[in-house]
DNA sequence: GTCATATTGACAAGATGTTGTCAATATGAA
DNA sequence: TTCATATTGACAACATCTTGTCAATATGAC
């Protein structure tokens, strides 16, 4: 087999593409953990997520709303809202500006439910964290979110040019 | 509805939750960006992946170890791997050490497309990371792999306390 | 060598996400 | 007002990954 070589990154290019693979190992392992975190409380890391982006929106919102502040399609969100409605976690209220488009909002189970999580994932989070310098860990959620950024600018550019 | 409190966050613990709810939103954008990425390939971002895994360790490996290495189960890659090698892109090879455990090796054809893939990230990366200072890159990616590494120590340390 | 234990691939079910499509509904320009 | 366009929820198909289970195969203690 002919050897492969490194074809030509910068070394911010080789860095990154380093910090990519990592990012897919640690999705996966956060998915786990918080998967056990929340399970006895008839919640996944998915439920739990889109709960919290719901209990942490100032308004009550549709689900398109949610969907494009979690970075997720309308139609994942959809699904498990659903479920959560279903399941009593979430209810859906009017919308004066949209027929269609109802307001998601949390039950009093659900509120009850997310702040049961957010007090376990606490000591959980300052344990994981426990000893790694809060400076480092800034730089990294700094550079993280700097990668989404222009991740989102240069998908809309794509979209807005296929449109054209 | 009651308000939430912030429940008992250190400054680390804080900033990591923080980190955590990025790294959810960066997974998905890049898979989306692979995806586009390879597409013309006959490739996607889970198939580019595995191909890597295969293509970059050192030795042939079976399914198993591959799976190790990525941080994901034997069966997730077990069926990439099954339809990549009925696509033409990999080869199992006889293992002497284990019967079952057919090794997983490169056709020629994966080890083009492989290679193919690698020329045009390279200057995807090299365009994403521009202007990223190398040094906060270089911090972020100590940052991930840390919290990765503790993640896998404590996913370990609880199967082992459920064994015994 | 034997046997308990672990590993491995195979198979199935389910959770999570994407893409594509459709009709209903908003929106905004003419 | 009218009409082209965009947004929204619904539905379906599919990709990806996990968990659980099983039989075949290794492995290691005795």
């Amino acid at each position: 087999m002919k050897h492969l070589v490194d074809p030509d990154h910068t070394p911010e290019g080789a860095v990154l593409t380093g910090l990519i693979l990592e990012v897919f190992k640690l999705n996966g392992r956060l998915l786990g953990a918080g998967d056990q975190l929340v399970a006895s409380l008839g919640l996944t890391s998915a439920r739990w997520q889109v709960l919290g982006a719901i209990a942490l929106s100032g308004a009550p919102q549709p689900v398109a709303n949610i969907a494009r502040n979690m970075g997720l399609t309308r139609q994942a969100v959809q699904r498990v809202v659903n479920e959560l409605e279903a399941e009593g976690f979430l209810k859906f209220a009017p919308n004066p500006h949209h027929q269609r488009a109802k307001l998601v909002v949390l039950s009093k189970s659900g509120a009850k439910t997310f702040q049961a999580a957010a007090i376990r994932q606490a000591p959980w989070a300052n344990q994981l964290a426990r000893r790694i310098s809060a400076r480092d860990m800034r730089t990294a959620l700094r550079i993280v979110r700097e990668i989404v950024t222009r991740l989102e600018n240069t998908a809309r550019d794509t979209n807005t040019q296929e449109v054209q």
